[in-house]
Parts: structure tokens; sequence; C-alpha cells
DNA sequence: ATGAAAGCGCTAACAT
DNA sequence: ATGTTAGCGCTTTCAT
């Protein structure tokens, strides 16, 4: 199909009757070169049907303007979209940029990833933006040359730039309201310990709680693994202790949350209230519309490239990190 | 950070004592190598901690390993769970196969589309797999010299490989289904009609009409924009013809049907049926929870990278077709 | 069983 | 204002 033969720059400053240099001073405008030069050029380039070769110009030019982002987008039964609105956020700016992004899956599985950033390579991509998959995993000794920024979580004693949400913060925000409105038992629901935005959530929960002045159960902190199912059986534990009210971190583990009351015929707000996180959209029409963090999952995508692409210019400035806002918006679960 | 040098093939070589060709063929197990030599050469690449350089690689042996998924994956609003299923589908046969799987973006605008195909210049990758944004564009200008599958939808007189989901007949399925309930004034709901997609969609929901002898009226079929807004704003007008039940073809104009009948406190299904597209898992905890039309995205994902892995094997095979089964999930709100 | 060397398509230093 | 050419790191043909 198309054009079988590949046609290189050699083959344009032939029929344009002009040096290799020439053309490619004319296709990166980066030195000058007459109109009239230029116009033979671009003529040769149309006639031929010159396609740059990325590539080549990679290889020799140690840069590729890509950009990978790697986090646990595809994850089948997980509706990860804050990982995609992220991913909307970097590419806004990487665009503007003439950057590329490349987007990769880390299954949330610290193999995959580890194959993942194997793949990336080196001198293909000019950054890694990255979500670890555990903020126990030792990653680097598995990147290449190039820059790395931290995005949402973060691996003990990184020194590498990184941009999070402040989720403790508005963690604590969420239960205190929750707190404000009666509830003293409050049990608390999320993912899996081994991400510093699940430890910073719980943290957020706990010293709401005790500022408060009330005691901590155990048997109303749950923590497993991120899908509908796990959410809906932790659920049915954690209502055997009675709370009247349950901070959800996650918007998967959430879907469980409400299709256990739903099934059981358990009205929220009135029998129990629900605090989910993310998921902003589906969670207006659910019954009730639900209470939810809303992180700034857009905005966090843009500020991580924007701290890629000053790393990228210069190497030596200081570590960066940014902890953005989220915000609690409160509907009718609670 | 980690070693500012890169090593090459070189180094390796001149460390271990043997040719660059030696080290190529130990790495690539692509002749004969005694042990004692592949130990000194593994050993030297530990030493140097030599990673391979895949732009290198890739300019001279014209292959890349890499292909590319064009796709509105990212689109802000629109939480299109469905290409990343179908995405996560296509990952998990490339990666069995050695191949990479790159992430594009076109948001769902020809423009942005054609930027994206650019992009992915020439050499960059070894095929692309896409849903193109429109079925009246002509895309194989900007191809370069790599196959493509069409996904999801096809452009106009196109002669590539593609691989599509039978719309129209589970289209039908659903209208007999309302109006084997009894239902006469069934209104359609969809995104715009330059996609195969939604052509498909619409005939099957004019043949159901038609077979049962039910007169279709231009009021009840309503075209627009795939937003909650949209949806929402779409469903109003769409209202005022008195429909007893309403077929979305797009789960996020679907959250703006939804969102209408709560705050008109209008019941579903008592007062209107409700069957909707895509979306499995929020549509379950909606109220009630939704009827709606299962694509298998994930399938889709996988057959087109056979399709692909298949058509860079043999280039010359003739163009296949595949046409997968959605399926119809009875839930509450029909 | 291994080595030497050409060359993929491009950029950029050095010429003129 | 433009041309010559080395070389990026790899694969692979042709030798030995």
């Amino acid at each position: 199909m198309s054009d079988s033969k590949n046609i290189s720059i050699k083959d344009v400053a032939k029929h344009a009757n002009v040096s290799t240099a020439t053309v490619s001073h004319v296709i990166n405008g980066t030195r000058f070169v007459s109109e009239d030069t230029k116009r033979k050029v671009h003529q040769a380039m149309n006639d031929l049907n010159y396609r740059i070769n990325f590539v080549a110009r990679s290889l020799r030019s140690r840069k590729s303007y890509v950009i990978a982002f790697l986090a646990p987008i595809l994850a089948s039964e997980t509706s990860n979209y804050f990982f995609m609105s992220v991913a909307a956020g970097i590419q806004s700016v990487l665009k503007q940029n003439h950057y590329h992004l490349v987007l990769s899956d880390s299954h949330e599985e610290a193999e995959y990833e580890a194959d993942e950033i194997r793949m990336l390579g080196s001198q293909m991509i000019d950054g890694l933006i990255m979500a670890p998959a555990s903020r126990e995993l030792d990653y680097e000794h598995l990147f290449g040359d190039y820059p790395v920024v931290y995005l949402d979580r973060v691996p003990n004693n990184s020194n590498r730039d990184c941009v999070v949400v402040d989720n403790k913060t508005v963690s604590k925000e969420a239960v205190q309201m929750l707190i404000g409105k009666g509830h003293k038992r409050i049990a608390y629901l999320s993912g899996p310990n081994t991400l510093t935005t699940t430890e910073e959530r719980v943290a957020g929960y706990l010293e709401a709680l005790s500022e408060a002045g009330i005691e901590a159960e155990s048997d109303l902190i749950s923590i497993g693994e991120v899908s509908l199912d796990s959410g809906y059986k932790l659920t049915e534990s954690l209502m055997r202790h009675e709370p009247t009210a349950i901070f959800v971190t996650d918007n998967v583990m959430a879907m469980g949350v409400m299709f256990y009351m739903q099934e059981k015929k358990i009205s929220v707000p009135e029998q129990i209230a629900v605090v989910a996180y993310d998921e902003f959209q589906w969670t207006r029409i659910t019954s009730p519309p639900l209470t939810v963090i809303e992180q700034p999952a857009f905005e966090l995508g843009v500020k991580a490239a924007e701290v890629m692409l000053e790393r990228i210019d210069n190497a030596g400035s200081p570590r960066q990190e940014h902890r953005l806002t989220a915000n609690l918006v409160v509907r009718q679960s609670s």
C-alpha cells in the first residue's frame, strides 16, 4: 500500500539539486536558506511524498520528543478515568511543545511495570512520567538516562520531581464533614496499602477521628483489592460492625459499596452515609448521587508535564515537589 | 542520574574481547555463539549496565515492534472505557508476541487525528490500528508504509482489514425487545452520523420499527454531540414528542438522559423505558440499573491485534473483515 | 565459531 | 548561502 520505497532526505536533495544539509535545514529551520531554494526543496518533498524518518533523526540527535506516561490505565475491570484524565492533561501541554505522548500500562503490577520500563529502553523517550505501582520498589536501576517525574504516588526515598494530590487534607475534611453530621462510627474502605495515596487517605481519616475524640476501631478499617467484587465483600464484613457512614477511597470499590446497599435495600444516606473518591460523572446519577472527592486529575497531568519539560531544559535545577488540592463535592449520599 | 554515558554494543564488545557482531548475535540469538563467549558477553553487559538502543536497532532493521492504536481515548468529559478495554485487548496479544503498544489520541477530531498519524511518521511503528473519527475522510495519503487495521468503524471505500461490532443486529434486538413490551413510541438518541457505528445502530432501530409495522417519526430521532449536556438537552426536546421508551447509543449521552429523568422525577421504567450502550459497570448501580448493550470491547482489541500480526507476517494475504457480536443485557430500566 | 565493515537516514561541525 | 562528510548504535553480509 502507498509508496513501498522509502524516500530519504538524499532522494529529496538529488531531486532538488541541493545538498542533504540544505534539505535538513529547510525541514528544521535551523539555518538560513534562500526562499528560492526553500521552494525547490518543498517542491521535491511534495513530488516524492517524502516523510521524515523520526527514528533516524532521533538516533542522530539523541532526542525523540517522546514522553512516556506509565500508569495503571488499562486494568480491565477497573475503569480508570482518573489516569485517563491525567493523560489528557499531560498531552495538552506536550502537544503545545511539540512533544508526543506515549501511554504505557503498568497493570498496577510490579512485574508488568518493570517490563514496560525496560521496553521504553533508552533513547526511545526523552522522559518518563509515572505513577508507581508500589512505594516499596526500587525503580532507579530500571530507568534509562532520562528524567523521571512521579505522579500521584511516590516511592520511598525518592529524590525525583513529583506532582501529587494532597490526599490527607481532603480526606480529613470529608471525615470531618461526616462527623459534623453526627456520625461516630465511620468505616474506611480502600485499596492496597502499598500506595502512598492510601497511606495519606487513611492518615486524614485517623486524624479527623482523633481530633474529634473518636477512637479508631480496626474493625471499621478495611483494606483490600481494587474491584467491584472486593468492594462488595468488604462492605459486607464492614456492615457487621454497624457503621453509620462509609468512606471509600476508590471509585471501583465504591461501585461495590453501592451495589451492596442497593441489593440489601439499605437506604443512603438515611441508613448509611457514603463518601467516595474520584469518578465525578457517573456518580451524579447513582441513587442517590454520591458525595465524592474530586481530584484535580487533568491539572495533575498538566503540572507533571510542565515539570518534565523544565527538567529536560535544565537537568541541574532543584527538585520540584507539587501538592495539588482536591475538592470535596457534597451531594446527596452523605 | 544513573550512568550519564551511554554504553553501546561497541563498549561491550571491547570489554568482552569480542566483536560487535558477536555481541549482537548473543543479544538476538541469531547465530551460534559458544557458551564461553556468551558468558563473557553477558558478564560485560552486566558490568557496564548495558541497555540496548532500540532506536538504532529499529533504524537498521526497519522494524520497531511497536504498534500504535489511534482512537478517541482521552477526550476529556467523555469517559471512554470502551476504547480503553479495546486497548487492553490489543495489548494482551501484542505483549505475548513481544510487540509494544503505543496509545494515541484522536480527540474524535479530524485535525488532531491527522496530526497524530503524521507524528507516528514512518519507521516508528510497524502497524496502526485505528478507530477513525469520520467515515468521510481520506486517510490513505496520511499513512506511512505500514499496515492499517480499522477497528469499530470503517471509512467509506476502505479496502483495509477491519474488525467491527455487529451494531445493526443488536440494536434491532434491543428495539424489538422494547416493542415486545408494548412500546410504540421509541425515541432514538445518538452521537454524530459521521460514524459507521451510528449508521448501523439507526438502521437496526429503523428495521425493527418497520418490521413491526411502526412508522418511524423524525421527531423521535435525535442525533447530536457526545456529552452529558447534549444528552440532557436532546432528551428534553425528545420528551416533547412523548416517547414511552428511549434508546440511547452512547454511554456519555446516556448519563444526560438519566440525569434528566432524575431531575424531572420521571420514573424509569414506569414512565419511560431506557436502553443504553456500553458502560457495563456503572450502569449497574444507577437508579434503576440500566438495560445496556454490552460490546465485546476486549475481544475487539484481541481480534484486531491478531489480524495486525498476521498482516505483518504476510502482506499479501487476502483482506480480513471481522464482525463481532454484541450482547443485550436486560436490567431494570426497560 | 567469530570478525570486519558497510550502511540504515539523519544532523551538525567544518568547509567554502 | 550552501555543500561535504563523519558518525549516532545497531544488524548483517561477506570473510576467514
